[in-house]
DNA sequence: AGTGGCTGAGAAAACGTTGTCTGATTAGAC
DNA sequence: GTCTAATCAGACAACGTTTTCTCAGCCACT
């Protein structure tokens, strides 16, 4: 066995292998690749050389050569929002299970830079996800042109080649709408998302659709999405007379909780109060959230299902809608009448 | 100006572009790239074309020969930890700055997992940011091999020619038990974090030497790092005779809460709570929490700066502690005595 | 024994880009 | 007017890998 022949300074490369296995680089290639290799005796020199050698492949040629990135770019309005962790997660488990990475940027909720990211994105990327975006659709038609296969969750579409995953937030509405009801409200609040918001339109349409059948009357207004817009804009609701407050997100309800504890209102024998999203803390607080459940984790598994599938044949996927559920914990109650 | 003449299917090439606008490939290159060309007729020429073509640079074959990957792999024991996506932030800010891209990968808490992906990830990005990594110090001697600058958040590395910033959560426990004894508290419970955490055995240290400072008797147990965890440990602090406790984190603070509603203690008459991490709804708790903020946006900057650094000059650059500081709300008053 | 088919390893091309080197062209100096 | 120096565009190699193609060797069959 002669002496080791790397190169100097530089990384070790399978033609470094090849040289000192003395086998070509094709063979070397192939196996480390766990293609098929006729001679077993070559096969395992290559190999020992390759542990000897400390040998890690090049993934960047490999993917150059391939071409391929083997990265998928997600795109998400907000980190520090919990709703995007969670998908986040369910996502990355995928994604790492199907030998890809994760090319993860925040766009700050901001409409403009969504889209430019997402062209930056689409030059290093196979694929791309855009959670929730915030960009008008008349963007996101100029998408397709990038040549990247998307997949948007929590958005319509129209007739644009996108797969698309959405959750059921009408249905988890109208079970939320129907369980106040069944409690004895008959007025209900509604501290509203962003307009820009896909899923709060879902939201607020269940509402008015489930209010008619039920005879409720609800009052509504744009809050936001952080507990700092269910604080301020609470009141406004309260003025109305409603009996029961369904918030857009668990962040807005806690918002909204805060301001009832400043008030000295009794949740919920003062005020019933519903969330939306069932993030972590919310089964802590004071009361125990009553909220809608949105399967998270889930649709970020679904998104890159929808993108594999969309890498592998070529065929966007079927629009797809996860469905919600209301988790009753302590947070509502028959009206004070 | 002749047809356009462009190979069939293929994306266009920077070899498109030259045979279009009759110049050579390295024109091409020099132009798209901004170096010095002196004819300014070519110049423009090369632009049109480029734009022509819709001409959108293949950045794994740039990187590819540029022998870099411009991409900055991140760790980070749990997404859904609200602790780690504002670092994140942070560190996503200045990293695109940068024009790199971030890599971002999720340990699911397990330190097998986490000196395997770190494995992974050395071979695609430039570097590496370690977020409080769970690995012990054995696995994380392994890691220089890899040849990849590291950069530590929230952990001390030994000798290790890694960077590393953390936050100064011993001075953060000293504020927090200076504020519990001037208001007159004897005997304080410490909710503790998982046994392998740094920033635990930090929080610990500053507690036991403050403590002793200041004539306070100390109760402590190993919760973790969740609500649950917060909510299952209260009672046996509380058996011990505490009139307050400092929680590992916000979420433990929020189970401790939770359980002490649950009691029907008043927080903070019955009992004081102090946090850690100064999480977004921590302003919003019934009661809002005293807790110790910690800056985790700066933390993840800075661990962006120190990689940078590393990556410019290949110097390890020096060890970083950021300050924390107490915010109080209205959990921590006076003991009931 | 000669030939055809088949197997499998090695040689070489290709991927798209950057950067070095070469050679031509031009300006300037004597 | 000729020679040198300077400048700048173009040719081409290189990056590490995969993959196609070539060709040597072997077995089986006539």
């Amino acid at each position: 066995m002669g002496r080791t022949v790397t190169r100097s300074g530089k990384r070790t490369t399978i033609v470094d292998i090849a040289r000192q296995a003395e086998v070509s680089i094709s063979t070397v290639s192939r196996v480390l690749n766990g293609r098929p290799v006729a001679d077993e005796v070559l096969a395992t020199r290559v190999r020992k050389t390759a542990t000897e050698l400390g040998y890690r492949p090049n993934m960047v040629a490999r993917d150059f050569r391939r071409g391929v990135t083997s990265t998928i770019g997600v795109v998400v309005p907000d980190l520090a929002n919990p709703f995007f962790p969670h998908v986040l997660k369910g996502l990355a488990e995928e994604v790492s299970a199907g030998d890809h990475r994760l090319l993860v940027v925040d766009s700050g909720e901001d409409a403009d830079q969504e889209l430019q990211l997402v062209a930056q994105l689409a030059g290093s990327c196979d694929g791309i996800i855009l959670c929730s975006p915030r960009m008008p659709q008349s963007s996101l038609a100029t998408l397709p042109a990038l040549g990247v296969p998307i997949v948007c969750t929590n958005r319509s579409v129209g007739a644009l080649p996108f797969g698309t995953v959405g959750i059921d937030s009408a249905s988890g509405m109208r079970q939320a709408v129907a369980h106040l009801a069944e409690l004895g409200h008959r007025q209900i609040g509604y501290l509203g998302g962003p307009g820009t918001s896909w899923s709060d339109g879902l939201r607020r349409e269940g509402l008015s659709t489930a209010a008619a059948d039920l005879g409720v009357k609800v009052s509504s207004t744009e809050a936001g999405s952080t507990s700092d817009d269910g604080h301020a804009k609470l009141p406004e609701l309260l003025a109305q007379g409603v009996t029961a407050v369904i918030a857009f997100n668990d962040l807005v309800a806690i918002g909204a909780l805060a301001r009832l504890r400043e008030l000295e209102m009794d949740v919920p024998s003062r005020l019933s109060v519903v969330g939306f999203d069932d993030i972590p803390v919310a089964a802590f607080l004071g009361p125990p959230l009553t909220t809608v459940s949105l399967p998270k984790e889930e649709l970020g598994r679904r998104a890159w299902a929808g993108l594999h599938q969309q890498l592998e044949t070529g065929q966007v996927p079927q629009e797809e809608l996860l469905p919600a559920s209301l988790v009753v914990r302590h947070s509502t109650a028959a009206p004070a009448d």
